[in-house]
DNA sequence: CCGTCCGCCGAAAATACCTTTCAAAGGTGA
DNA sequence: TCACCTTTGAAAGGTATTTTCGGCGGACGG
């Protein structure tokens, strides 16, 4: 687990409100303090020195640079910088109008709106912190891999499916397990050539990591796919792909969009594989297009 | 001599460049070498201290902090956050080779963003061209269903099981199906008070059409998630509820797509049943959260 | 051609700001 | 209750920025 968090963040660009909202768990009360007050107003703090948020935020400059960190910056003074470009974004794109919570109340017309705008928003989130740099190199260990195992349970399993689906698809050996037995007694097979995927939102799903960490230990590159970087589950991942965690409700549990931001990152993996693995993938793509046309309206269908 | 320049120039946004064209004549030889600098690569200077940038421009730290004052900020500090802000909007000014489709050559991160639009663009438009009337229907059969069965093969049929999942959630009795032949003798159970709901994309599957034709004769109110609303399913359905197509390519099946907007529409029928069936739903989630909440970190985590 | 003046320039001192250290306060589990 | 670990802010320690100040070079008049 040595370097997990070396060159983790990159300087992250504008996904700062998505980030907190991410790292928010892992910090302490007054570091949650100082990233609420960042991502609520940063043309605001922007124009802050240290000395100024720490006072505004009612703690010290220990904690602001701390948090900083964090964040993934260096110090304050870059947080500050990435501030002021932020500002100057949201400065043009205008603000939306739905981003109101969910209530029991409202008309139905109104619950797709705010359904579909939390979901774009959760995308936006997601791709804007995804770590490139993780994400090619999990391609690569996928696309060159003998055998790939997929560890997902609950929402997360739906997940794991899909992506189960999509590589056999282009014509490779994947498996996707959601009984935490299996997935072990699978899990020892595994080979160094092997990879092995862990899909969990909250990073500490015993049943998903279990797996992953014999994979780790057999010499199997080892994905994470989780909403928290820091959690458990990355001491034994080789690469680590983060999804994004949206504010929820009491009627929008958090499995809805973690399971949006899982999807794009899975997908992601797939095209990716698909692109370095082409000259296999387009035909296997091809070939099973092929074989469910038939399937389509073979029977009834009189008009 | 202080204040000869407070208040002459407002903080300056992001016309730095015409700033520096009309200054410029009355900037001495090494101020100008620091401002046409500062005008050619805000981004890069946005990145340098006072005395990186003197070095750059092979001046000192003093005219550096002259120019900036000249250019109508207090210090360079200022001059340095402004010039973050000016990168961070031209950097979002050229994004609009997105609208591209994803070719084989992509490096990964054009793949991750125009998935990310993709995907977005699907959500919009699924919400766009969501009959809210027939959604309002479908829920309150949902709402008022004694049993709900859902059927769904292949990509579909991952989300008919997410489906089923969030209903259990909520105490209602659900099912899902992707087995043809369970689905069909299953249906046959259904009573004039259940709901069945058929997803298929291309609203011709057969394996799904069957079932729901099925529970459609027995008197079930039946719901059909497809993006043919034309097609066959649609005969035994009472409510059809549209899915949008997105365009598809070579690596972009049209699953992807079709995926993200049934997910949409399900979501939508979710929280609209959660609503209507508040009483019981709240403290079923609230239960489903609690159950789990202890499955998470049992083990691991040392450090 | 020389001397003096004036304004530009940069080195270095002074200051403001940021970062690190450290010990105390607060909480947690045994 | 006690020991231990985490969190936190005060203050020390560094860095970056700003200011000061003297030198340098050109311009102009002698």
């Amino acid at each position: 687990m040595k370097e997990i968090f070396a060159g983790e963040t990159p300087p992250a660009p504008a996904a700062l409100a998505a980030k907190v909202r991410t790292l928010a768990p892992s910090m302490t009360r007054s570091m949650q303090r100082v990233a609420e007050t960042v991502a609520g107003d940063p043309a605001g703090c922007a124009a802050l020195t240290v000395t100024g948020l720490a006072e505004r935020t009612g703690t010290s400059e220990a904690t602001v640079v701390r948090t900083a960190r964090l964040l993934g910056y260096p110090g304050y003074r870059d947080l500050r910088l990435a501030l002021a470009g932020l500002a100057a974004h949201q400065q043009s794109g205008r603000a939306p109008a739905v981003t109101a919570d969910i209530a029991v109340d409202d008309p139905i017309a109104d619950v797709v709106a705010k359904l579909a705008y939390d979901e774009q928003q959760t995308l936006a989130d997601t791709a804007a912190g995804l770590d490139t740099v993780q994400l090619g190199a999990a391609v690569s260990a996928l696309a060159a891999a003998g055998r790939i195992d997929v560890y997902g349970v609950g929402a997360s399993g739906l997940v794991a499916q899909d992506l189960h689906q999509k590589l056999l698809r282009i014509g490779l050996i994947a498996h996707a397990f959601s009984d935490p037995h299996l997935a072990v007694t699978n899990a020892v097979q595994l080979r160094a050539k092997d990879v092995a995927i862990a899909i969990t939102h909250s990073g500490s799903t015993g049943d998903v990591i279990e797996p992953l960490r014999v994979a780790f230990e057999r010499g199997a590159t080892t994905v994470a796919i989780t909403g928290r970087p820091d959690g458990p589950v990355s001491q034994y991942a080789d690469h680590v792909l983060t999804t994004s965690t949206a504010r929820e409700s009491e009627l929008r549990p958090a499995a809805m969009s973690s399971r949006t931001s899982q999807l794009l990152v899975v997908d992601c993996l797939f095209i990716g594989v698909a692109q370095r693995t082409y000259e296999t993938a387009a035909p296997a793509l091809a070939a099973s297009y092929e074989a469910l046309a038939h399937r389509h309206s073979p029977r009834g269908s009189q008009r």
